[in-house]
DNA sequence: ATTTTATATATCGGACGGCTATACATAGAG
DNA sequence: CTCTATGTATAGCCGTCCGATATATAAAAT
């Protein structure tokens, strides 16, 4: 059985990079973290409860994001919110992506060619 | 301090890659694929042995790669050589990686700019 | 000659992050 | 009144990357 673990290996690593930015259009509460990571990468990325509040954690303890609990409407939210820390952290990091994304290619894309199934 | 070297959790889930990549072009041994991947990255990437040992010996017992003692040479090395499904792997891989790399691209792309150190 | 460096492979244990499973709680739909 | 979606949280498992360490030999330096 063929468990596609080597998502989750891709996504090590980048996930943090991934919250920052979608946080950098606003607050925004965890769930919504989630659901705005799985709209915005169009389904790709789908980020599991037990991984994103371990992350947001992380990264709040890191003083990247700072949180605010809202108890005014009737569900109890976390808010969380980008730092200078963040958006500074988030900029250097998206540009460290990109280099070695770059680098990736350049050694891969030779190779790349999609996964054709037998027509039959 | 600015390290030069890209983050470990980036290289994470991409070596595996990285190391069928430069054994398409042929068969080499160990160490010579430590310095390939160096040279080919233009030193960006830096397969520590305690790294690149285990993860040959993974891809081996994948079958994805297939070893070969030379003892007629001075130094004893062990050749590898990519397997058809290897070869295949390859392929997806690349492509999987393209996949990925094209969707963080638009997540994050426009947060990226260089670290500008202060002129002073 | 002898020491040092580069070559060459290997394993162990630590660190760390993503995932499953689990837990708890409430709002709204059926 | 039950089921689903919403909402946050932690424990434990597992895999991988890495530093440290071990071993051994060829080549270069002193």
């Amino acid at each position: 059985m063929k468990k596609d673990k080597f998502e989750s290996d891709l996504l090590r690593g980048s996930l943090d990079l991934i919250v920052l930015s979608v946080l950098a259009d606003g607050p925004q509460y965890g769930y919504a973290i989630q659901k705005s990571v799985q709209s915005a990468s169009r389904e790709k990325v789908t980020l599991a409860a037990g991984t994103l509040y371990p992350l947001l954690h992380r990264l709040e303890a890191d003083k990247l994001i700072k949180s605010k609990w809202d108890d005014s409407t009737g569900r109890k939210r976390k808010w969380y919110d980008l730092t200078a820390k963040g958006r500074k952290r988030l900029q250097t990091q998206a540009f460290a992506w990109q280099q070695y994304a770059d680098c990736m290619r350049s050694l891969v894309e030779r190779f790349a060619s999609p996964e054709v199934f037998n027509p039959g």
